[in-house]
DNA sequence: TAGTATTCGGAGCAACGCTCCGTTTTGTCA
DNA sequence: TGACAAAACGGAGCGTTGCTCCGAATACTA
């Protein structure tokens, strides 16, 4: 029960049979070639993974970022809809916040590449940015404010600085055994900690 | 009294005038294209604005990173040799990371794109990844193990994924006012801090 | 001054992003 | 079923960038 289409990516509903083929085909095909190569690999391989032209990729994706978002879409909402489940079960709002950080970690770090195209300055991936703040921004908000609210942590940090922080802790871990994103976030997470006034 | 020819950069000495002489005027233009287009300006560029042919940058700089080496070897030697200072001038070893990590931060937040191409997975910038660790880590590690030793802060952290980490907060921070890397590096050195045991 | 080793410059190739347009496919209506 | 128009397709092609190659120009040496 989610938004309807909340990004950019062209409806498949009313187009013709051919079109919604190969929407799907791009799809599962992009999927496959993100895992090998990462969310920055070239269109035509993309393409010639689907076997497809270019062009039919641009036309249903007139972005990369939209490609992205479609790919991921379905995990990204998953993570969504954690957010006031894990605030409804967790022990403390506290914990809820740091369950859902783990999952969204989870999410970014087994995805080649996607912290890093997240945060890139390069505005190709501007609109899968944007995507991500319009989904997660408000839960992300929503559990930092129940954390204060609880005297959990103490109040002035702002979601949106802390997403961001969060997701360029993830960049570029890959092959990498000497950093592991987990253990600086865990500091950040005790560095938001009120010491505990009893 | 630094390392001589730490990184991979040609040396000037033994050659021709007119190498040495287009080897700084290179150095300069660089400089001055990468404030105004970030260190990831078309080399064709920098070729333009000093002047001369593309061959000639690769013939000095045979990478990306040995051109940005160059241009910044002086920060960043500063960086390092600001290390120990700071360490014996400091109130406590804790306030000498604190400032040194300032420093640091001071110096990447100051460069168009340079966090960004610290850490990029792209492995054009490999080698400048490795000459940042050469020199700064091990400075680093002596204030972190310094810290340590006076019971500031808790051990189990590595000086590497602290460097890591720090680099990574400071990407894109260009033209966004929401976000500060500064605030949630404080943040993470608070998380590092342990508990006053009195 | 003549000779040679060094350096220079930009043409050229490959890879990629993205578009344009002739061709093919699909849905519709008589 | 058999046209016919709209929709979708595919890849050639243009612009940009990284990097190399080689004939031309230049600086040192004897």
């Amino acid at each position: 029960m989610a938004t309807d289409n909340p990004a950019g990516e062209s409806p498949s509903r009313g187009k013709r049979a051919d079109a919604q083929r190969n929407r799907q085909t791009v799809l599962t095909a992009a999927a496959e070639v993100f895992v090998s190569s990462g969310v920055d690999a070239p269109i035509r391989q993309i393409a010639a993974q689907a076997g497809v032209g270019m062009a039919t990729i641009y036309r249903h994706f007139p972005t990369r970022a939209d490609l992205v978002t479609a790919v991921y879409r379905h995990q990204i909402e998953a993570c969504v809809e954690a957010g006031p489940n894990l605030l409804a079960g967790a022990d403390s709002p506290l914990d809820a916040l740091r369950q859902w950080i783990d999952l969204f970690v989870d999410f970014l770090v087994t995805k080649h590449g996607l912290a890093d195209a997240l945060q890139s300055d390069n505005d190709r991936f501007a609109a899968l940015h944007a995507y991500f703040l319009d989904r997660l921004l408000p839960v992300c908000a929503q559990l930092l404010d129940a954390a204060v609210e609880a005297g959990d942590i103490s109040p002035g940090t702002q979601p949106y600085e802390l997403m961001r922080g969060i997701g360029n802790l993830c960049i570029g871990h890959d092959n990498d055994p000497r950093y592991d994103p987990r253990r600086l976030i865990a500091l950040l997470l005790q560095g938001l900690q009120r010491p505990h006034a009893s």
